[in-house]
DNA sequence: AAGCTTACCGACAAGTTGTCGGTAAGCTTT
DNA sequence: AAAGCTTACCGACAACTTGTCGGTAAGCTT
């Protein structure tokens, strides 16, 4: 009465609990013990499948930036709407959480979950930052931007939304539209572009 | 023939040793009984001083961090230098390995010490934050800075030069020259600093 | 010298990760 | 259909972790 998976289920089994679980305890609080029994296999089984508990983590955040990446990526090459709407959709879609669920996102900035959380974020600039820079040197052609260093502009727009982005917890209302103000602003002058005019594309991307 | 010491003559033992063997090995794979071993004390001697593995970390990242806001600090308030020199030398402060040791800041980044690294990083930027902001707001009264936002900028500039000048391990000479160029380069932007008014100040600091 | 505070000790409980020989399910292959 | 092979699965086990706790001894007061 043995229950056999292919390979790719009992792994994305295992991911899908490792992912709640993580969610709930931390990374560091989170056990192997724990993943085996709620999924209800025996240890062995989960390490014939991972060959350590960091290995999971990999696998999971490989599998979490996969969509997220692939989500900023479509909005950059959809040519179709203007320009700084894709600049903007493509680092907003990063921020949002997705689809599996916002508590992942909650406690991802736990103190138990900073191996996730830096690992997470290197996969994620590492992938946006050639979209963002690409977009930016168009940009620089049509007159929008002014940038000399688009690489490390994009570099620096993508690492401050990440991590800036991560406390927002005990802010008001009014600290948090400030906030996202500066961050407009700045991201203008980095880019040399006209001031006001990152503002309208925020708007017609959050009201799409 | 039992050696007794003074709480704090033992806590500053138990730190140096943990700032050893973190460097060595990562706060994950260094094990209290490592630390323990290496000074020839018991368990519960540790125990005694430190209620937990991560009080340690957090009684170290508070050590190292004490030094490098005060060192920026100190080159903050010493007016005596242009406000240009001031901030540079109050960013520059942060980066340089001070005394302790080099191997330190070279192991830091790698991800068993995730924690270590995302802790001393909260508690550089919220020390030093208010010092730069202070200095921006000073440099718009005189007109070297036009900058709507001290406080955002300020959390940019330094988010962005912990984050960015972690890696640079793998660059050549060229690359670090020209990754140094766009950092000046952004930071003149958002500060609204005259083009080319940060280069001679860093060469200034450099040079001291 | 008695008493009190506190640094120190080490055995121990409870839990963690990763290993390994063995079992059984589902394939080919003949 | 039987034999054989691959591979998912099992669970006991070794080796280690962190944190606890009753007890010891050093250095103070009083």
């Amino acid at each position: 009465m043995r229950i056999v998976k292919t390979a790719e289920e009992r792994k994305n089994e295992i991911l899908d609990v490792a992912e709640q679980l993580f969610a709930e305890k931390g990374f560091d609080n989170a056990s192997t013990n724990d993943i085996i029994k709620r999924i209800g296999i025996a240890r062995g089984t989960l390490y014939h499948h991972f060959g350590s508990k960091e290995e999971i983590l990999d696998a999971l955040v490989e599998r979490m930036t996969r969509d997220a990446i692939a989500r900023s990526k479509a909005v950059v090459s959809d040519r179709s709407h203007p320009l700084l709407d894709r600049l903007t959709g493509a680092i907003i879609a990063l921020d949002i959480n997705d689809g599996a669920g916002p508590e992942v996102f909650e406690q991802i900035h736990k103190p138990q979950n900073a191996l996730l959380h830096q690992k997470m974020q290197e996969r994620l600039i590492s992938g946006v930052v050639p979209l963002i820079s690409e977009l930016i040197r168009e940009g620089n052609e049509t007159g929008a931007f002014d940038s000399k260093y688009p690489d490390e502009a994009a570099e620096m727009i993508l690492i401050y939304s990440n991590i800036a982005f991560d406390a927002l917890a005990g802010l008001t209302e009014e600290e948090l539209v400030h906030k996202g103000q500066a961050f407009i602003c700045h991201v203008e002058r980095i880019l040399g572009a006209e001031e006001g005019s990152l503002a309208p594309a925020i708007m017609n991307i959050l009201n799409r």
